[in-house]
DNA sequence: TCCAAGTCAATAAG
DNA sequence: CTTATTGACTTGGA
């Protein structure tokens, strides 16, 4: 496509008047798209992914077993996706330039352009110093982005392991989804908790309240407004307590009865919780039903609590024919498994009282504990308690969002917060492996793609940036989170990707960067501008953990 | 079409 | 085996 007819370094320096003398030689461009690797062999063809992924990772599999020893079939190039795939090995593909050295120069170069553009077209005046200044500072882009890296041969990459625990399915979405979730949340008056809790947990430095052991959320009364205080913590919007305590997540109105709620799980049944949500719901009624949108939630709310009490009597005789331990794997003959189930599920779905917010930080640190703690594995708790996936669940658990910036992702940790409400028999039995709840009808929804008339598109192949690249990207990344769409064309272009991935990158890399901030108080994390040397690139962001 | 937020799910790391 | 990471996809809204 585009033609290299002179190092752009050249027209720079002429550019700003300075002599080409001592340029380092580079070589010629090869428009090859070579510098990304899709993960897995044989696409493109006429393979559509109808059975998932899987059945290209036994390809890869194949491959891996027949070549891994010397070098490791792959394919390279982004443009797999599109054309016959490239077999190269992948130590070729690793120890190869990924792209021109004036590559870089070029994109910051089109980069301060763009900023010269805006500021013309926005009426300020153009600063010739300072652009020059910025292509001279371009010069040396190309090292600072991409540094001297030694790319360890490949380690065996144990594929073997296609553990399925297959909980397939993508469970539906929709049971979540009737929690609701409006704005509405954070329009009213609030009025939290002080969120004390003792626990066996011991590594909290505020732990202050120590009472029962198993009363995760003992809450007390605590009047704040939540917008008037500058302290807030982003996680609850919340003030902080003046001795430095977390703040309590709950609303009142709610479950605020903490003794009644989840007191002593010993000795608690769950009728007792039953009725008092529903108590509560009652109350709630009688305090809200003057707006009209109050009463729709109101509504729903009932909604839910019919279901609850509805599945509550079917599986009450479990309950009450249950013995004290919960290892028993089988359910007494009369409550079947799914009418167990759906009382839980109805559990796990009740919505948070309106107003409430939940200190998401705290919670995921807790519920975190508890996993490790009871061996819960994440496959198993994902899939039990909020429909997803692994992945999922231990992102979102490990750097949970402040509640204030969720949307329609409330509900899971919603759905965490019940789970962690319930009394750890009923908690452990659902996500007990030896238990196989009732698989979660999939929302029949699949409508992929229907871009084409015969089934769904087959799945673009996940790209593997070369290191260098991936540095590159994350260096423009730093410069500008947010190119315009043209630039993202032109950084594709040089870079030798397919744009979708650019925009891909930039779009998760903004979206995973978005709270690194608020979480990162360390200044070790100050990203600083100046000593990226060496290969430092591979253990680039450490999340440095922020409790 | 673009973006943000929510996810999936492959696979790298531990 | 379990958990963390991350490229791509899905949804819902301009």
């Amino acid at each position: 496509m585009e033609q290299e007819l002179e190092d752009p370094r050249t027209i720079i320096l002429e550019n700003i008047g300075r002599s080409t003398e001592g340029l380092e030689n580079v070589s010629n461009d090869h428009n090859d798209h070579s510098y990304c690797k899709p993960l897995n062999s044989s696409h493109g063809s006429d393979r559509h992914y109808e059975n998932g992924p899987v059945a290209v990772a036994s390809d890869h599999q194949e491959n891996h077993d027949m070549h891994y020893s010397t070098s490791t079939n792959v394919v390279v190039g982004s443009n797999a996706y599109h054309q016959q795939p490239v077999q190269k090995s992948r130590d070729e593909y690793y120890n190869r330039e990924p792209f021109q050295k004036s590559t870089m120069i070029k994109i910051h170069e089109a980069m301060a352009r763009q900023r010269v553009y805006q500021d013309t077209f926005e009426g300020n005046a153009f600063d010739h110093q300072a652009n020059n200044q910025s292509i001279e500072n371009s010069l040396d882009v190309y090292d600072r982005y991409v540094p001297n890296y030694h790319q360890p041969l490949p380690t065996n990459t144990d594929i073997g392991s296609s553990d399925d625990l297959d909980m397939n399915e993508s469970l539906n979405q929709n049971d979540v989804e009737n929690n609701y979730n409006s704005d509405e949340y954070n329009q009213q008056q609030i009025q939290y908790y002080h969120h004390g809790y003792a626990n066996d947990h011991h590594h909290h430095s505020q732990q202050l309240h120590q009472s029962s052991t198993n009363c995760m959320y003992n809450q007390q009364p605590y009047l704040s407004n939540s917008d008037t205080d500058d302290s807030n913590d982003p996680y609850t919007n919340q003030p902080h307590s003046s001795n430095g305590q977390p703040i309590n997540p709950y609303r009142q109105g709610s479950f605020q009865n903490g003794a009644g709620f989840n007191g002593n799980n010993q000795r608690r049944q769950p009728s007792h919780s039953v009725k008092s949500i529903l108590k509560k719901t009652n109350r709630r009624k009688h305090n809200h039903s003057a707006d009209e949108m109050t009463s729709n939630k109101q509504i729903e709310i009932e909604t839910d609590m019919e279901k609850i009490n509805e599945a509550y009597r079917r599986s009450s005789v479990f309950y009450d024919t249950q013995s004290t331990s919960s290892s028993d794997s089988q359910a007494s003959s009369s409550s079947s498994n799914s009418e167990i189930s759906e009382y839980y599920e109805a559990r796990l779905a009740v919505p948070l009282a309106k107003g409430a917010a939940l200190d998401t930080k705290t919670l995921c640190r807790d519920i975190l504990q508890e996993l490790e703690a009871k061996k819960i594995p994440q496959t198993i708790f994902a899939k039990r308690v909020i429909n997803r996936s692994q992945g999922t669940l231990s992102e979102i658990i490990r750097k949970p969002k402040p509640w204030d910036s969720l949307k329609s992702g409330r509900n899971i940790y919603v759905r965490l917060f019940n789970w962690f409400q319930l009394p750890v028999d009923q908690r452990m039995e659902i996500v007990d492996k030896r238990i196989n709840w009732p698989v979660p009808e999939k929302k029949q929804n699949t409508r992929k793609r229907k871009r084409t008339t015969e089934g769904p598109a087959p799945k673009k192949p996940r790209t593997e940036f070369h290191p260098a690249t991936k540095n590159a990207l994350k260096r423009i990344y730093d410069e500008n989170p947010k190119p315009s769409s043209e630039m993202l064309g032109i950084i594709a272009d040089s870079l030798k990707l397919d744009k979708g991935s650019v925009t891909n990158f930039f779009q998760n890399t903004r979206r995973r960067t978005k709270y690194q901030k608020e979480c990162n108080h360390h200044p070790v994390n100050q990203y600083s501008e100046d000593e990226y040397q060496e290969d430092e690139y591979e253990e680039d962001q450490q999340q440095e953990d922020y409790y």
